[in-house]
DNA sequence: TGTGAATTTAATGTCAGACAATTAAAGTCC
DNA sequence: GGACTTTAATTGTCTGACATTAAATTCACA
C-alpha cells in the first residue's frame, strides 16, 4: 500500500482511503490488526499524528476499533446491524433537514417501502410483533400523550411492522427511512380527532397482519398514507396562511 | 459545549460527538463556519492535534469540509444525497459481507424494496429511464459480456427503474441495497441461456414500464427475483456438492 | 511447585511547539 | 486604477516527548 505524496488531498485522507480498500476488497478481514501507529507512519511514510488522523476517520465510520495496551492497537471492526442502524438514521435525517426534502416526498418513500414490507410481514409476523403493535395502539389512545410521545409510538408501531418482515437487511433499510421521517412528523400537532382517526388505522393495519392478509395490510398502509398527507398538508396550509397574515399586518 | 475530561472515552470522539450534536440539532448551520482550531482547541481545553482528530471523524462523515488558508476553516457540509448514496453504498456493502447475510435474504430485501418503487415509477417514468433501460438491455445481449459487465449493467438497469419513481430519498435508499448486492451477484456465473432468461425478463419490465401498467412491473420483478434465486440455489448446490467432492478425495 | 504481586513492555492517547503550504485580504507601486 | 507584493490567518504536517493502559513476564514467597 503506497500513497501519492504529491496528490493534493490530504494524506491521511489517502492513508485511510487505502486502508478502507483494502477492508472492503477482503485484503483485511474481520478481527484482524493493523500494523501499529508507528509501523504504518514507517509504511507510508509520514509522521505518526497523520495516520492516527487516518485511524480516526476509518474509526468514525466503525470499520476498525482501537485498543490500547501491550497487545492492543486497531482491528478491522465486523460493522454491526446496530452500528449500521446509527449510521443509516443519521445520514438520513441530515439528508431530510438539510436538503429541504418536502414532508410529502419523504413520506411518500417511507409509506413505499413500508407497503414493501407488508406481504413478508403478513406471512412471518409472530406473536411478539402482534403484542409490540397492540402495545403501542394502547398507548396511543391515553389521553394526555404529547405530540412527540404519540410520534415516538408511532415508530415503535411502524418498526414493530417492519420487523415482522424478518428480514434484516429490510429492516435496516427501513430504519434510516422510518426514524429519520420522526423530525418532520414532529412538526405536526394532532387534535383528539386526528389521532382517533390515525389509530383506526392503525388497528386497522394491526387486524390485517394478524389475519396475515398482505393485500390488506399494504391497503391500510395507504389509507395512513392519504390520511398523514391530507394532515399535513392541511397544517402546512394553516400555517402558510397565519405567515401570510402576519406579512400583512407587518406592511 | 464542553467535554467531560475523566470520561474514559477519547477526547476526540467527545469532541465529535460534541459538535456532531450540534449539528444534528440545528445550532450549527450549513456553511456555518466553525471556530478555527486553535480556538477549539482553547474552549474544549485540548491541544490542537485532539481537535484535529475530532474534526477528521466529522469529515469521514461528510459532515464538514475544511479550506486552508486565509479566510479557511471548517465549515458545516450540506450533506449531499451523492455523498449520502456513497455511505449508504460502503454500509450496505460492508454490512453484507461482513455478516454472512445470505444471498437469499438480501435478494429478499432487494426486491421487495424494488417492487416498492413499481407503482411510482409506472407512473412517472420519463423517456430518458425508459431509454437507458432499452440501452442496458441491448447491452446485455452483446456476446462476450463478461460476468461483472453483465452485472454492472442490471444494476444500472435496475438503477433507472428506481430512479424512475421520479422521488429522490426512495433512490437514496435503493442505491444501498441494489449496489450491495453487486459483489454477490458477481459470485454467480451465467450461462448463455440464464442471461436469455434474465434479458427476456427485463424486456417484460421495461415494456410494463412503458405501458404505465404497475402491476405487471410488480409482477415481473417478482418473475425475476425468483428466477435469480434458482439461479442461485443452483450455483450454490453445485458448488457445494464440488466441495464435498473434494473433500472425500483428500481422504 | 504454585500463586500472587511487582515489573516490564508495547501500544494507544495526549500534549507542546514548530514549520510548510495555501489563500484571501491589505498594502504598494507605477 | 490596476497589477504586483506583502502580510496575516488557517490548515497540513512533523518531531519528540510524556501519560495511560493492559497484557506478558518476572520473581519472591508460601
Amino acid at each position: 500500500m503506497k500513497i501519492d505524496p504529491t496528490n493534493p488531498a490530504d494524506l491521511s485522507a489517502q492513508i485511510a482511503t487505502a486502508i478502507r480498500d483494502a477492508i472492503v476488497g477482503g485484503r483485511l478481514i474481520v478481527d484482524q490488526r493493523l500494523p501499529s501507529e508507528a509501523e504504518l507512519a514507517e509504511q507510508f511514510e509520514v509522521s505518526r499524528p497523520t495516520v492516527r488522523e487516518a485511524l480516526k476517520r476509518l474509526a468514525a465510520q466503525s470499520l476498525i476499533r482501537t485498543q490500547r495496551g501491550a497487545t492492543g492497537g486497531a482491528f478491522v471492526n465486523r460493522l454491526s446491524f446496530p452500528d449500521a442502524y446509527d449510521q443509516q438514521i443519521t445520514t438520513s435525517t441530515l439528508l431530510l433537514s438539510m436538503n429541504a426534502v418536502s414532508f410529502e416526498t419523504a413520506c411518500e418513500a417511507r409509506y413505499a417501502l413500508e407497503r414493501a414490507c407488508a406481504p413478508l410481514t403478513a406471512q412471518r409476523r409472530t406473536a411478539d410483533h402482534l403484542a409490540t403493535m397492540s402495545a403501542e395502539i394502547h398507548r396511543q389512545t391515553q389521553p394526555g400523550l404529547t405530540d412527540e410521545a404519540f410520534c415516538a409510538s408511532d415508530v415503535a408501531f411502524h418498526r414493530a411492522l417492519v420487523d415482522g418482515a424478518g428480514n434484516p437487511v429490510l429492516s435496516y433499510q427501513l430504519a434510516g427511512a422510518v426514524e429519520a421521517m420522526q423530525p418532520l412528523m414532529n412538526m405536526i400537532t394532532f387534535t383528539a380527532r386526528d389521532r382517533a382517526r390515525i389509530i383506526a388505522l392503525h388497528q386497522d393495519i394491526a387486524n390485517a397482519v394478524e389475519a396475515q392478509d398482505g393485500a390488506a395490510v399494504t391497503d391500510g398502509l395507504s389509507a395512513l398514507e392519504a390520511e398523514t398527507q391530507g394532515l399535513a398538508e392541511s397544517v402546512f396550509a394553516a400555517r402558510a396562511a397565519r405567515n401570510i397574515g402576519k406579512a400583512d399586518a407587518a406592511t
